[in-house]
DNA sequence: ATACTTTTATAATATTTTTTAAAAGATTAT
DNA sequence: ATAATCTTTTAAAAAATATTATAAAAGTAT
């Protein structure tokens, strides 16, 4: 069974004919794989070849286990077709979603679905080789408890915080101490490809694929949780700047006279909308006696972080939605600049706080309304993602099947 | 002499072979004409297709005079290869740059060369049946004064300033008068196909095919002119948006303090940076008695417009350098917002103050290195566009031959 | 002058498509 | 309801197309 033929990238010393072969293999497997179960005559439509053609290289595919037949479709008219569909235990990917305080784990098969998840919480990220061995065994456990061989993973997927260089596979923010680049390094480690990126891009091509950004061309993700990510898909391709550095939403101008970032640099947005903020002036104003469940919280001995917040929030706590709604003032302003720059068709809210649906995305339209120019704004439709916790996740699954199933290079 | 084959874009109801062969040739010519002249051998590496049928298929061309015969090239170790090249005299390209007050006109052949060139002053852009006449009747002129055959002519190329939709082919901001949208009018008009965008837009085609964005996939190109323009080049291509509104950096946020912009906005980089605001400053201080050259241009009777600014300060006029480097403060800080959200390999300052060289880069440069993360703004190169006055018109044939060439759809 | 390269041309082979036909179901008029 | 007519899908044979392999031509390097 030649399991990885089909993908593989450089196919060098190779007769050409074999080349054409595996990119006519691509194409229809592509198909499959983004429009599910198809006829030949579809597939004829889709791929622009005869459909003689497309017949025998459907047939080679069932051949090599990796197509289905799917039974019979309905009729439009005409003979009923047969359908056929990827098999969706051909092969597994792995999703890895590193996040700074939990590590959560996925295992899907080619129909998407996910066979298998984990949430590790407390697993601190952290710049050590300790991590990155924990972060190894823990892939390497959930692999044997499976028992799926271990051919049949396809590739492994990664979202990590931070700035990412993808086209490398380096990450430079976080676990850099890994040789040669985390990506390389855990290829190794693993014996699979691995494909990495930044969690707020690993996010958008998420919602590209399975969320809200599905047939649009130009969409801004925001990755609203402790931090600000943005990933955005521009001309329907995934935008990374020249080293992957793109995003940095958090760190552009928004107030010359306000406070110092993290970064060196006067009133970031980050200081304004983040969290972080958000959850440190909740902190604050408990102890200056301010009215609010999350004072009943800290008295319980609950935790004062993000996710008690968001509960605070969805629970209608009026300070908490009054802290969220001045944040968001913020936010819309920085929303607007990059709708002015970029005029998306979509901006679509994800992270913790896209829990929050309407609380979090009302106050953000109405600061749009009144700094972006209509003309512009109009076009551009806000919403909350409806993949939420597992975006990164579906994300890396994403990432993967783009990486595999491209046909350029 | 089947001159416009090759181009038509839906051959519908035509054998699915001469889509093929078309799109055959297509890659052929793309190949030259971005490359310039070839051998059979450097073709068929370019273009994947088999050296009998490249061989076969450049004879084709040859027949319909699309190409020529360039001689034999150095050999590098064999046989010396016959070369190829396009004829430049199959097709001409009509270049259209509107601008606020002045029309630039030219012809260019296929190898990129203004054959003919005209610039009329003191042509106010209105919105009116009238301009649009005379527009017409200007390029008619030019037509009928150079004599080439009209079924010679490719495509007409146009650069106009304000809102576009190039996809559409709608002007928004100017010439709305016309009928089923500009690009629509001015075809039906002239018997030509007419390819339109903003001018900001053209002249980053114009650096990304002829200018300092050659081989760069991630460019910013500014437009800085009496007002303030980006077109963008994001992984390789020309970002547009959802509807071509991308790119409206005059009114972004700079100073939430700061003055009220013509678009109803607060604190615009506009209201800080631009050619409009740098004269009005001029003016201003030289009703106050300020010693600069400017004030001797005044009173010589001269008009005190962006270009005697540029002029000025050229000359070394302190007072204006001055200005400019106060402006530029603010462009700066505009440009790290730009920076940090997208990335870029290289940013080009173009317009009117392009002309200015190191005396506006350098101010520009120095607001960056203050307000910019290193990390990413050390990536970015800031020049000065090479092309100068000539981007627009440059950039009208780089989009004509876009799209004109273009394989998709 | 000989061996080695690169380019181009030709012939043989392989691939792909077009054409044609058959199978299977839907639609419609009687 | 049923036969006749259309559709759509699939299969097989024939034709067209493109590629590979081979050979020849025209150089370079030693």
């Amino acid at each position: 069974m030649r399991t990885q033929f089909l993908y593989e990238k450089n196919l060098t010393g190779v007769a050409n004919s074999v080349k054409r072969k595996q990119e006519q293999y691509l194409k229809i497997v592509r198909h499959l794989y983004y429009n599910g179960a198809a006829s030949i005559a579809e597939i004829v439509k889709a791929v622009k070849i005869s459909q003689p053609l497309v017949a025998s290289l459907v047939d080679d595919l069932m051949g090599y286990g990796m197509l289905l037949d799917n039974g019979i479709g309905e009729s439009i008219g005409g003979r009923r077709p047969n359908l056929f569909c990827i098999n969706p235990e051909y092969q597994y990917v792995i999703g890895v979603d590193i996040n700074l305080h939990s590590l959560n784990l996925a295992v899907f098969d080619l129909s998407n679905k996910q066979i298998h998840r984990e949430e590790i919480k407390y697993f601190d990220l952290e710049n050590s080789e300790e991590y990155l061995t924990a972060l190894l065994e823990k892939i390497e456990r959930m692999i044997s408890r499976l028992g799926i061989a271990r051919e049949k993973y396809l590739s492994v997927g990664i979202s990590i915080p931070g700035l990412v260089d993808a086209r490398h596979g380096l990450s430079h923010t976080h676990l850099s101490v890994a040789e040669n680049g985390l990506a390389q390094y855990l290829s190794e480690k693993l014996g699979m490809s691995v494909q990495l990126d930044n969690d707020a891009r690993i996010m958008a091509l998420g919602e590209k694929a399975f969320g809200k950004a599905i047939d649009k061309e130009n969409v801004l993700c925001l990755n609203l949780s402790n931090g600000i990510g943005l990933g955005m898909i521009l001309n329907g391709e995934l935008h990374s700047g020249k080293n992957g550095f793109a995003g940095e939403f958090g760190h552009i101008l928004i107030d010359p006279k306000g406070e110092l970032c993290h970064c060196g640099k006067i009133g970031c947005l980050e200081t304004l909308t983040s969290g972080k903020i958000l959850v440190r002036n909740v902190k604050k104003a408990i102890e200056n006696g301010q009215p609010t469940i999350l004072a009943q919280y800290h008295e319980e001995g609950k935790k004062i972080d993000l996710r008690a917040v968001v509960e605070a929030i969805q629970a209608g706590d009026q300070f908490a939605i009054d802290q969220l709604n001045q944040m968001c003032e913020y936010l819309g302003k920085g929303l607007v600049t990059l709708i002015h720059l970029l005029n998306p068709e979509m901006v679509i809210i994800g992270g913790k706080l896209a829990h929050t649906g309407k609380i979090v995305l009302d106050p953000v339209a109405m600061s749009m309304n009144k700094y972006a120019m209509s003309r512009i704004s109009s076009e551009t439709e806000l919403v909350c993602s409806d993949l939420l916790d597992n975006s990164a996740l579906m994300g890396t699954m994403a990432n993967v099947m783009k990486c595999v199933l491209s046909l350029d290079e």
